[in-house]
DNA sequence: CATGAATGAGAGTTCATTCAT
DNA sequence: GATGAATGAACTCTCATTCAT
């Protein structure tokens, strides 16, 4: 029977597929270590300023090794962005769930938007270089739709918080929405290039003050 | 005189001093050529994308004559910026003076910043390039410091106008200044990534919008 | 006997001898399977153009499998080239067994050297790397020997059929064989390379006319 | 008056117009320094086994140097085969010249097409390669096409001495003057790749007797 | 035997920069 | 001051080959 048969396999032909998982898994694990250094090399030299052979030293490979996980420089910085943009979406989503009513969940919302980046000032660097580096051979058309489609689906997460909270309408909650998204992007890029810190401000300051602000525009009138 | 001495000129040995000046003169303005010519290769090419032939090129030179302006690309790319930033102050400067009570020097003033990136993409994007390209081995500390002098004097236009407008203690006005130029940057930064076009938003609509929010905010109670 | 090992084969611990046998038969099916699909890639990319991995590829195999069974690109070369000779011998003495008289052999046994090459202008090509890749670091010299003894197989039958036809003495023959040698291949690489093409002129009419020449020169007076 | 002017010209401004004579001067020379040394490495090492860094060092160059003569190593290879041919054209021009009759003519026209090749197999070696390097991604649709003009130029000269000889008619003609090329070629051929050698054959009487035939054929009977 | 990871050498090409003229 | 030649270092990417599994 199959029950029967199925028990077998362990003894008979199992090792070809727990191989093939192994080898996946490694596989799959070498791939992180290459991103995790790549990460770090793209974000001190930049888009243009990393060099593979630097990413492969610092993942412990040789540059050549490099190829048979990723075709190109541009596919280790694509890779790197989608993947940063899902985590931030999922961290946004966290800090919203474990909030009670609407009021604070907006709060969490575009809090845990600007700490998510105030934390990995990395992976902020690499958006930047996406943000001016498209024009001249950026990553192809279809990764930059692939980006702008996880970009919206953060906002969506604000937006929804500010439509809960708000009761706008669907323009006005547009609108105040990409403004959020505006104005925290600004004040992290102020701080990143440290145009922040000599003007003696604080950016979490900021941010507070900002969310005082939305929340007091857009409150419901009782 | 100097009516003497510039009939001199053009004869034939002038006198060292007019010579010197004049010689001066040319120097100045083959370096404002340069810089035109470079301003325009940074834009299109990136700060490592440009090249120091394609600089030379568009300024009319060789490579080489170059090297008798700027010791350096990054000089350049410097000069561009300090120059860019002066620009800027004046714009600012220009639009509030027409302007007659307090608010509307304030809404000139913040418009008149956002407006000049506007226009002038180029810039801005050289301004990013500084933004992220500034650890690298970006400019001297010296030449950081040079520019954060020059952003702040625009600061000030700001903060003045702020003052001027809502009569606000020093600390709430530096944090509105702050709070404003981040928003802007924002703005601007979603912008010329092409990010805004594609949420369908208007950036000079969010720019009024974040001044009614400024002005009702901190106008003076009667 | 040879049934009976046979007849043990298939079953589980075969005969050490038959083992051996089948495994040389299964090892000889797959290098033929590998020299075959490095013959299109050889073909199509050229003799340095062509990478290990495209052929193994094209075989069905990974780059390093075909270690096992040639030790080097130019060992995989060298065999196809060798098979390719020993294929022309047999088709120029099947094509003159099949005729009459001495003059017919003469005629169809310098037609299908022709003839072999044009309906094969991938081993064609293969044997023109060879002509040039020599010297760089081509084949060892014993490959070289073995080549030209191949060759020269080839050549005996040319030379016989013009004896059998024309009677000539020895250096006479041994001159026209080798000089009808030269005259085709001249005409395949012109043929080949595209040149003749351009010049208008059909490679099996210029063969023909050769054979002629041929023919007349050394038909035995009666 | 212009002409005083112009007598003047060589005491007042002459060095620009020289020197420039001279700078464009040297450079034609480097620039044949290069080509020769290049002709050497590709004739050792074939069209893809040869590098840039190994043809300028073998020019006293760096590697970055030669792009200043050269935007690639295929456009190195081109200027060498072009100029090889046109070469070739007045070295069978030149022999046809020194002749007293149509016979001698003809007979000195296609020995010179020989020779030129025979006592420059590097230049054959170059255009075997080209021979067979088309396909792949040789060099540009329009290299290809001067390339035949310049072999057709070559051609033309055979093909007046044969006229000229025997009279024959414009299909009978071209017909002899491309198998006449073909057979040199496949001397040529042979003699380079090493199996004239080992057949134990005379290049040089090869062709002999292949003119000897052709006179013998199409002699004008009187 | 076959795989796939990894190496290491090397190729073409580009460029900032220097320097003699 | 301007030129153009030249350097030398670097970069991306490719590949034959080796070897543990």
């Amino acid at each position: 029977m199959v029950g029967t048969a199925a028990m077998k396999m362990p003894v008979s032909a199992p090792e070809p597929a727990a191989a093939d998982l192994r080898r996946g898994a490694v596989r799959d694990f070498k791939r992180a270590a290459i991103l995790a250094a790549a990460q770090g090399i793209f974000a001190k030299d930049g888009l243009e300023g990393a060099t593979i052979r630097a990413i492969a030293e610092a993942a412990g490979y040789t540059a050549g090794a490099v190829y048979s996980y990723y075709p190109t420089k541009e596919a280790i910085y694509a890779d790197i962005l989608a993947q940063s943009l899902v985590t931030l979406r999922q961290a946004v989503d966290a800090a919203a769930h474990g909030q009670g009513d609407a009021e604070a969940k907006l709060r969490a919302t575009i809090r845990a938007f600007f700490d998510y980046y105030r934390e990995r000032p990395q992976e902020l660097e690499l958006g930047f270089y996406l943000f001016q580096g498209l024009h001249p051979r950026g990553l192809s058309r279809d990764f930059d739709r692939a980006l702008n489609s996880k970009l919206i689906a953060v906002l969506m997460r604000i937006r929804g918080a500010i439509v809960r909270f708000g009761r706008l309408r669907p323009l006005a909650a547009h609108r105040e929405t990409v403004a959020a998204m505006c104005h925290i992007c600004g004040v992290l890029l102020m701080t990143q290039t440290g145009r922040l810190k000599t003007l003696d401000s604080d950016a979490a300051m900021l941010v507070e003050h900002y969310i005082e602000g939305l929340i007091a525009r857009i409150r419901p009138t009782p």
